[in-house]
RNA sequence: GAUCCCGUAGCUCAGCUGGCAGAGCAACUGACUUUUAAUCAGUGGGUCCCAGGUUCGAAUCCUGGCGGGAUCACCA
């Protein structure tokens, strides 16, 4: 049943029951906390702040802080540690004259330990070295780890002993975000970016809504689904894998603008750029185009960079991008050509085949013309979009839910945001004509017959009902959160701005000892095994 | 799904052509009342990812599996 413990988590078993041995309760309930490391490091001023004792006239800073111990240096009768909270990490000082008898020699060296979680109470001082510091005069367990922490040391800006294997930091995100300071940055980052996101749209007037994530029929992206069932209708759902429809009959009802930050879910391989549950902000807004929605994306993508940088220049890997408005815009034909020199518009299935195989691609019959042309630009065209740029009026078969072009036949008022090399944004004129809606959908329901299975199977009847009733003329915008975050904190996986990614489970299927399955599901696995030589 | 790389103490890692499983940090005992990768002396700690195989002998070689990473495929 219970894993065998190691050799460090027996002794700190041990402390914990000689602690309460000790009447020291090693799971306290509160204690008040009156400041953190940064702001005393910061507060802190040797021409203000004196010690007790001194006759020296400046004013004592007592604090009062909280946090857990990260490292430990005794030398006799005094002892130094550094103690970390939510905003850093601070030194601090005891010795055993300063606290209650017995204090120091038995609690403190022999039953605290890197990574509990201790209340100081003292006064801030600076030691001869120069570091900024709590001299304790009173220290209280606030919570004691019975797990050793890794230990990361560091010294002239070199990192000793830091954690690096991946799986464990994914795994174990508690231990990475204690001991790995920038991974607490980066996640500080995306709620900062989100936050700012959510005020620019705000400020704007547009409505912060909630739609549903079990949905009976799904839409708005090509992709597979999650499903699952309802017990009390006993009918199949489906785990959203875009929000577009619903916010859209949110327009049909009245909204000027809406907007949704929430998780989609889809069905597919992990990656460094895909993970199955992720993280979506859309917004549509009535009476605007495509292209009044670049202006908004541009100035709300420069605030978030402004907001997290202090500046619309970001550093991704090697390079340096620039959210500064405004952004290239060039459409999706025009920068095919740029990078091949080919001119793509207006050609037949078979020339787009043809001119795909000249360029080294491989197609298959299955493809579609719109397929092709997507499949060289993702080729030749969008890894070598670096800077923000704006990719416009896209196909009308890639794109089912967008209006026509107003004066380019075959095309839809469609754009993509690229940078870095990858989408981070979607948007397009919607489309609001019932019939042509309902024939886009008969498209894809014929496209998924023929085995394309990222084409929706059923027709969304009630949005086509939605729409019947008239839909204002819209703009609608779809940002992928997670990948705007890897861009805005120069994260190189998906994973690392994902508090806890998916990952295989970490025991190889176990029956759980609750189930009730367990027992006859050993008993034939064990049963061939042992019955040939015993009976027979 | 394919290919390549990785899996050894709590953490970081070494361990060659097969020959007693190691180091630093952490832990433990002792010394040290302003240290800071504290220092000094000593001690303990292992399912070498799992299961087979080869061999007198496997952490090491072989096969299969599990887990992770990277690249590719997939991903409008």
């Amino acid at each position: 049943m219970a894993r065998e413990l190691s050799e460090q988590e027996r002794r700190r078993r041990e402390e914990r029951r000689e602690l309460e041995a000790a009447g020291i309760n090693p799971y306290p309930y509160a204690w008040d906390v009156t400041a953190h490391a940064a702001e005393i490091l910061e507060a802190y001023d040797d021409d203000r702040h004196g010690a007790p004792g001194n006759e020296d006239g400046k004013a004592v800073y007592r604090v009062s802080i909280a946090g857990r111990i990260m490292s430990k240096r005794v030398m006799g009768k005094a002892a130094f540690f550094h103690l970390q909270d939510s905003s850093g990490q601070i030194q601090v000082y005891l010795r055993r004259d300063d606290l209650p008898e017995g204090f120091y020699n038995t609690v403190f060296k022999k039953l605290l330990d890197i990574g509990d979680i201790v209340g100081v109470e003292g006064y801030v001082f600076r030691t001869r070295m120069g570091e900024v510091t709590v001299h304790a005069e009173r220290i209280e367990l606030l919570a004691k780890a019975l797990r050793p922490l890794p230990v990361v040391k560091e010294a002239d800006g070199k990192v000793y002993n830091e954690v690096t294997d991946k799986e464990f930091r994914y795994r174990q995100r508690y231990v990475d975000l204690i001991i790995n300071p920038e991974v607490r940055e980066v996640f500080r980052k995306r709620a900062r970016l989100i936050a700012t996101m959510r005020r620019f749209l705000d400020e704007r007037g547009y409505i912060e809504v909630e739609t549903p994530v079990l949905q009976p029929l799904y839409g708005g992206a090509a992709a597979r689904p999650f499903t699952t069932h309802h017990n009390a209708l006993d009918m199949p759902l489906y785990l959203r894998i875009a929000d577009e429809l619903y916010l859209k009959r949110l327009i049909v009802g009245g909204f000027d603008g809406v907007y949704e930050i929430a998780k989609d879910f889809r069905n597919e391989g992990l990656s460094r750029f895909h993970n199955p549950e992720f993280t979506m902000m859309e917004l549509y807004v009535a009476y605007k185009d495509y292209v009044w929605m670049m202006d908004l994306v541009e100035e709300m993508i420069e605030t978030i960079a402004v907001a997290l940088h202090g500046s619309p220049e970001v550093p991704v890997g090697e390079h340096t991008i620039s959210f500064a408005r405004p952004w290239k815009r060039i459409p999706l034909f025009d920068a095919i050509e740029e990078r091949t020199g080919r001119q793509l518009y207006g050609k037949r299935r078979d020339e787009l085949a043809a001119i795909a195989r000249e360029l080294g691609l491989e197609i298959d019959d299955a493809m579609g013309a719109g397929k092709i042309i997507d499949e060289i630009f993702g080729e030749f065209v969008e890894p070598h979009l670096i800077q923000p740029t704006f990719i416009t009026d896209y196909p009308v078969e890639l794109s089912p839910l967008a209006k026509r072009h107003r004066s380019k036949e075959g095309l839809v008022e469609r754009f993509e945001v690229i940078c870095n090399g990858k989408e981070i944004c979607n948007a397009f004129s919607e489309l609001n004509d019932p019939d042509d809606q309902r024939a886009r959908f008969e498209e894809q329901v014929r496209l998924a017959l023929a085995g394309d299975e990222e084409a929706a199977r059923e027709i969304d009847e009630d949005y086509l009902r939605a729409l019947e009733y008239g839909m204002p003329p819209t703009a609608g915008l779809g940002v992928g959160i997670d990948r705007l975050t890897m861009i805005m904190t120069n994260q190189p996986s998906i994973r690392d701005v994902i508090l806890f990614p998916l990952l295989r489970p970490e025991q190889p299927a176990e029956p759980s000892p609750a189930s009730p399955a367990e027992a006859p599901a050993e008993a034939p696995a064990e049963a061939p095994a042992a019955s040939p030589p015993g009976e027979g």
